[in-house]
DNA sequence: CGACCATTTGAGAATGATCAACTGTTGTGG
DNA sequence: CCACAACAGTTGATCATTCTCAAATGGTCG
């Protein structure tokens, strides 16, 4: 389902996402004008990798998983998008196409930008490049990141970073929610649901208690040596 | 062992270079003032995880390995840059801190830009913060690519792919030497060298056959449906 | 209650890491 | 030119980890 325009409160979430916030209000009102909205129930697939892509999707709210196809249809999340992040930037950039598929993971709100413009507004106006500058470089951290956990942990030590990189800093025991399924959980981390289940068995010796979708640490330190 | 200015012939590896290549004469003669360059050996160490990093480094001639420790000393390659490549790109527009270890994997010459400077010339001209975002979006993709297969390919599967990227398009067999040693190439792959060496033997079967450095391949059919 | 979905648990198989021994190559110095 | 050291790569055996498939559990919503 498609409405044309951005509602007043689609524009309060757009503000607020880490991108826009450092631009200048013209800039945000220039890349905005013309944005399109539309909403996805689960599983919707927003895009399919190697479709032609000329556009930016922005995660107004909801949750967005981006993943490739193997040969044999098993799939490979590369990342996850919440909440006001943008989708699809390295694609205006290279050959506008999707290098993956993307797939709503939840009931999700998605505003999509005209990748033309987006590219013609960086070459005119340098705060926007630098915005997109340091936004590719977040992500291509992230991505450094995630490979390195790849390959450096095991299924239980890449959970219990995940939940210490969501510990306020300092406290020795806290507990928060997961911001969506475990099953996303385990894709993002690149386990098997099964995998990930058994990982938090395995952290409850360290205190980690796990009540639906909230997460309860008892020992800061024990998680961190893990 | 420093020497304070390119060299002509330095100057002419970098015109070479992807990055620069886009740009005009005057924007690389801007970038390039200043620069400073270094030869070293293999194993040398160029930066180190979370130092202070305000450069980019080009890499003039050799190959440079970019890996992350893990708690028990174990490394992993986040990548592996040949002649040409520009690394740490992300670092000047975050927090200027090496995010992994870079070394030399053989016997390299480096030239060092200036981050402040890179950051000013991208904030002033458009032609070079295009190049920029376009360098950071083909990192982007590479590193998309790396996860995915990392999570979707078996070790023979790798491989095949590696290969195969090397094949020029359309021709039914042919044959390419490596551009490293086998376990620069293992590392790059995530595997251990051993597990490297195993996927060749399961591969010529598929009409594989390695000598030395010299990759052969009989049957690029067998190879592609692996 | 019952259908549906997410999650957990179990058992087995597959994959790749590790350690150790062996082969082969290269380069150096006597 | 050979002997030898140093290094790169291979091979074998074993082990740890994670995937896969199957079945059981649990929760939610009509």
């Amino acid at each position: 389902m498609k409405t044309l325009r951005l509602t007043s409160s689609d524009r309060a979430i757009l503000l607020n996402a880490r991108f826009f916030s450092r631009l200048p209000r013209t800039a945000i009102e220039a890349i905005v004008e013309g944005a399109t909205v539309s909403t996805h129930e689960t599983h919707d697939t927003l895009f399919r990798q190697d479709d032609p892509l000329d556009d930016v999707l922005v995660v107004l709210s909801g949750l967005v998983r981006l993943y490739r196809l193997g040969k044999d249809g098993r799939e490979a999340d590369v990342a996850v998008f919440p909440r006001g992040e943008l989708i699809g930037v390295n694609a205006i950039f290279l050959d506008r196409r999707a290098t993956a598929n993307a797939q709503a993971a939840e009931p999700s709100i998605i505003a999509r930008l005209e990748g033309a413009k987006l590219r013609r507004l960086a070459a005119e106006d340098t705060a926007v490049a630098q915005a997109l500058l340091e936004l590719l470089c977040h992500h291509g951290k992230l991505a450094e990141d995630c490979l390195a956990e790849d390959r450096l942990l095991t299924a239980p030590q890449r959970v219990a970073n995940y939940i210490l990189s969501h510990c306020p800093n300092g406290s020795e025991s806290f507990s928060f929610r997961l911001p969506f399924q475990k099953s996303v959980l385990a894709g993002k981390l690149g386990l098997a649901p099964e995998a990930l289940s058994r990982a938090f068995s395995t952290l409850r010796q360290s205190g980690v208690v796990v009540k639906g979708r909230v997460i309860e640490i008892r020992d800061r330190q024990a998680l961190e040596q893990f």
